[in-house]
Parts: structure tokens; C-alpha cells; sequence
RNA sequence: GGCGCAUUCGUCUAGUGGUCCAGGACGCAGCCCUCUCAAGGCUGAGAUCACGGGUUCAAAUCCCGUAUGCGCUACCA
């Protein structure tokens, strides 16, 4: 076991999206997989035919590959443990059903739900300490289980938990954590439309697919023993268990729809990195035991160890995820950002205007520290790609005085002169008016800023003018000193 | 109700018996920088380490209780 290299698996279920908490569950499989050398795979758990979801499966698998956690073995990609999806097993988990009846250890119950919901409101009105099946299919004779089998009765299958020694298991996060057999009930194993629940399946699937470490949330924790007991009836090697703390909403419940964005196509769609995305989420529950808060995948996969991760359950807290983001971005050179600006213009109404790499590369050098998504791009910087339309009103009203048009057309006769300018040249000209007319630079700095984003804030003057060039320069102060009048 | 898990600033966390009257980060406030907004730098407010008992010369750290929160309690996963 030792020597072993570890084999784990992220295990959703398709509901629609990829959950930010499944996210978590699935790097922290990953993280632990590359970091030991070993095996990521991913198993898709669809044996509820209720829920199922047109389409959820391959959006599941694309939102995975686009975060870049990327299975070595799992539907698509096949493997030596396949098929990858549960509802293609099904011949798997009867076999082992079958055996277990064989050995006593499940049997048949068929009870129909009637007769379980009214056992279950006599329990309740009773207080009995515990709510559970009463085993009544139990005491069926083999002539009776047979014949009503071949009249074709509806029927499950169930664990059959018998009075002993309590289930101990060991957790890698928690300890050791111990059940009474009494308090586990006699869960159905194989459903009356012959899929089977979660608990048969996934231990089934963990032992044949030669799962070394169960990873998984702590919603799972209470039916580890079933789980435990499987293992031990079916006389396979029990795997090691982690069991992850909750991702929380900010009332500490556990994190929901209803309380904001969950799923990660969503934060996707608003222009998160998935390097952000999986850092900050890394975070939450993780810690390497020093300050460091910035990581790369890489760095995460170096650094990573199941013993660190938390107890407690941690707040989704959406205000240090928009830092770490603006940190990405930040940390990103501009040839990295451009292919995204780039889409972001392809969504805008800019989409019909080319502008070069050069262009744009500058823009991104002078947006990146003022950016906290790719999303908030275009609209903080749209006068770089057409003029202004309108002037802010809180601007005019601030920087534009009565004097202003006669300052600026000096300025312009100045700007004039220049050939090529650049930072430093348009600074020049700008100060040298300025001293010609006894006045504070910022006297022209913010007229201009307002005559050329329409706007009073961006990065710094000389940097846009320098961008966008000093023929659009002059004409769009011209056009600000025909356009805005004074009361 | 039963079973289980958890509990350090608002939030994420560091801390594994003395260096902790508890460190960092986000957020918040202020200052600096400055042509604006950011970024950056600095400073500050903010935690009697849930509470109560032990153990120990010494406890956020070990033990026991209590409280609170959360999870599970389905032929959902």
C-alpha cells in the first residue's frame, strides 16, 4: 500500500452544472493525485433516472477541461476501469447485489412506498430514538421471495446490518471516527428500476476502478459506514477516506443556489480566470501553513497535502475571490491578457472595428491594474475604441471652466509641433502651457482626460495619450470644446 | 428526535505546551504617492482563541463536560 501509487476520482452527479463545492472536490482529487505521481479519474454518478438532465453530462465534462482539470481516466478520455458512466454498469452491480444475497449479507424487500411512508409516520408519532426499516422482508421465505420474484413484484434490495463490533473509520481529515451498528439502517442497494443507489455504486466502482483514497465532501461522512460494511461483506480492502469540510454561504449553511452564483459556468461567463477560481478555492479549506496566498496550479500541485486541509467548514467569500482575480489578472504579462480582451471586444459592440495587437496590447499594459474582471474591460475602457459620445456631467461640471476652450486650443497648437509624441513629449508640451498661462497642470490634465475618454478616470493622461495617438488626440479635444457648453 | 462533525478578528486562515496580552490576507478606515481612478507603500480599528472545569511550573494548543452551528437521517447524490 505504501509504494502504491494513489488512484482517486471526483465522482458528480450531472445535475446541470458544475457546483463550485464539486470544483473544490474535484482540484483537491487532482491536487493530491499530481502531487503523489498518481491517478485522477472521473466517474460520472447518474443512477438517479429522475434527475436526469439532457446535456448536463457533456457540460460537466467541458466546464472540467476548461478549469484544466483534466482526468487521466473518465468518459472520454476511456481507461483500464471503464465504462466511466454508472448507468452503463448496471450488469456490474446486480452481479454483486446477487452476492450478496447469496451470502445473506442484502436481501430482497418488497415493501412498496406506501407501506414504508406509514411505518415511517408511526415511527414519528411513536419517538422512537430512531427512524428506520423495520426488516419486515427480511423474515420472507426462499419459496415466497421467489415466487413473488417471478410474478414480477416490484422489489429493491437491502444491506442487511446485523447487531456487533462498532464501524471505525479512519479519516484523514477528521481521525477516527466510530458508528454504532444499531444507528445504520438497512439502506436500499439496488432500486425497484434495477439502478442502483449511490452507496452500492460507488463502493462497487471504487474497488473495481482500484480506488486508493475516497475524497469527497463531508455530507458523506454518516454513510461512510454503510459504505465500511460493504467493503467488509463483500471482503474487498477498505480505502482511505477524506472527508472535506463545507463550502458555506455566508449564513454558514451549506452553499446554495439561492445565495448567489454556484456554479462555476457562471463565474466563467463573468470573466473569472479558472486560475483564480481554482486558487481561491484551493484556499478555502487548504492551507500550506505560511502566508503565501498567490498560487498557480503548479505551485498548488507542489505544495499540496491532504493533512492540511481543514476541519471547519469555510465562507464562500466572494469579496476575496474579486481580489485574488484582480491579482491574477495583474500578475498576467499583456500578450496573456490579449486573447482575452480580445474576446471581450468580440462581445461588445466594438465586434465590427479591428485595432492591431500593438494597439491593443497597450491598452491592456494600462487596464490591468483596473480591472477586476475581463468582463469589466470594455466598459472601462471603451474610449479607446471609439470616441466619446457624452461627456460625465459630475466631470464638466468639476473641470471645465469658461477659460477652458481658449487653454486647450493653445495646447493643441502645441501638441501640433510634436512628431511622433510619446509619454514624456506630450508631458512636456502640456507643462510648458501650463507655465505660459500661469496655471496648475491640473488645469489642462483634467479637461483634456474629459475631452478625450469622456470620462474622470483611467490611467494616467500622457499614458492615453500616447495611445491613441496625437491626430485622435486633437481631434477629439476639438470636438470636446465644440460640444461642451456652459450654461 | 437520532447519529455524526465542527468551533482562533465580519470572512479565509497561521498557530501542534513556553518566543502569542495571538501573526497574515480580504474587507473597512486613515495617511503617503499622485493629473483622476486603480495599483503600490505605510498605519489603524477588529479575536477575553465558544463557554466551564481539569492536567501542567506553563494551554489557543492535551483531557472531560456544556453550548452553539452545521451535515446526514430517501428506492437523491
Amino acid at each position: 500500500m505504501i509504494n502504491e501509487t494513489p488512484r482517486v476520482r471526483f465522482a458528480p452527479s450531472p445535475t446541470g452544472y458544475l457546483h463550485v463545492g464539486g470544483l473544490r472536490t474535484a482540484l483537491y482529487n487532482y491536487l493530491f493525485a499530481k502531487h503523489n505521481n498518481g491517478t485522477f479519474i472521473l466517474r460520472i454518478e447518474d443512477t438517479d433516472r429522475n434527475r436526469f438532465v439532457e446535456g448536463a453530462l457533456e457540460n460537466l465534462l467541458d466546464t472540467m477541461e476548461w478549469v484544466g482539470l483534466v482526468p487521466d481516466e473518465g468518459p472520454r478520455q476511456g481507461g483500464i476501469s471503464g465504462p466511466y458512466i454508472q448507468s452503463e454498469r448496471l450488469d456490474i452491480y446486480k452481479k454483486y447485489a446477487d452476492e450478496l444475497i447469496e451470502s445473506g449479507k442484502a436481501y430482497y424487500c418488497f415493501c412498496s412506498s406506501e407501506r414504508l411512508e406509514e411505518l415511517r409516520d408511526t415511527q414519528l408519532k411513536a419517538k422512537v430514538a430512531q427512524v428506520k426499516y423495520d426488516k419486515h422482508c427480511l423474515n420472507l421465505s426462499k419459496q415466497e421471495i421467489s415466487d413473488r420474484l417471478k410474478n414480477g413484484e416490484s422489489h429493491v434490495i437491502r444491506l442487511n446490518v446485523e447487531p456487533g463490533s462498532k464501524v471505525k473509520i479512519k479519516d484523514i481529515v477528521r481521525g477516527n471516527v466510530e458508528f454504532d451498528r444499531s444507528t445504520i439502517d438497512y439502506q436500499v442497494l439496488i432500486k425497484s428500476d434495477g439502478y442502483p443507489t449511490y452507496h452500492m455504486a460507488n463502493v462497487v466502482d471504487d474497488h473495481l476502478m482500484k480506488i486508493t483514497h475516497v475524497i469527497r465532501g463531508e455530507e458523506w461522512l454518516p454513510s461512510t459506514p454503510k459504505h465500511v460494511l460493504l467493503y467488509e461483506f463483500l471482503n474487498w480492502e477498505i480505502p482511505e477516506f477524506a472527508h472535506l469540510p463545507l463550502l458555506l454561504n455566508a449564513d454558514k449553511s451549506k452553499l446554495s443556489k439561492r445565495q448567489g452564483d454556484v456554479a462555476v459556468e457562471d463565474y466563467r461567463e463573468k470573466g473569472y480566470l479558472k486560475s483564480s477560481l481554482l486558487n481561491f478555492v484551493a484556499m478555502l479549506g487548504w492551507s500550506a501553513g505560511d502566508d503565501k496566498e498567490f498560487y498557480t496550479l503548479k505551485e498548488l500541485i507542489e505544495n499540496f497535502s491532504l493533512e492540511r486541509v481543514q476541519k471547519s467548514g469555510a465562507v464562500f467569500n466572494i469579496d476575496k475571490l474579486n481580489w485574488l482575480n484582480a491579482e491574477h489578472i495583474k500578475n498576467q504579462t499583456n500578450e496573456e491578457l490579449l486573447p482575452f480582451l480580445k474576446k471581450e471586444l468580440e462581445k461588445s459592440e466594438f465586434r465590427d472595428k479591428t485595432f492591431s495587437d500593438e494597439y491593443l496590447l497597450k491598452v491592456a499594459g494600462a487596464m490591468k491594474s483596473r480591472l477586476n474582471f475581463y468582463g469589466d474591460f470594455i466598459e472601462r475602457s471603451s474610449y479607446f475604441f471609439e470616441e466619446p459620445k457624452t461627456y460625465s456631467q459630475d466631470i464638466v461640471d468639476k473641470r471645465w471652466k469658461p477659460e477652458t476652450p481658449e487653454h486647450l486650443n493653445k495646447l493643441i497648437s502645441e501638441f501640433e509641433k510634436l512628431e511622433n509624441p510619446v509619454h514624456d513629449q506630450y508631458e512636456i508640451s502640456l507643462k510648458k502651457v501650463a507655465e505660459e498661462l500661469n496655471i496648475g497642470g491640473g488645469k489642462l490634465i483634467h479637461p483634456v482626460r474629459l475631452a478625450v475618454s469622456g470620462i474622470g478616470v483611467g490611467p494616467g493622461l500622457y499614458e492615453i495619450l500616447e495611445i491613441l495617438g496625437k491626430e485622435e488626440v486633437i481631434k477629439r479635444i476639438k470636438t470636446a470644446i465644440d460640444k461642451i457648453k456652459l450654461d
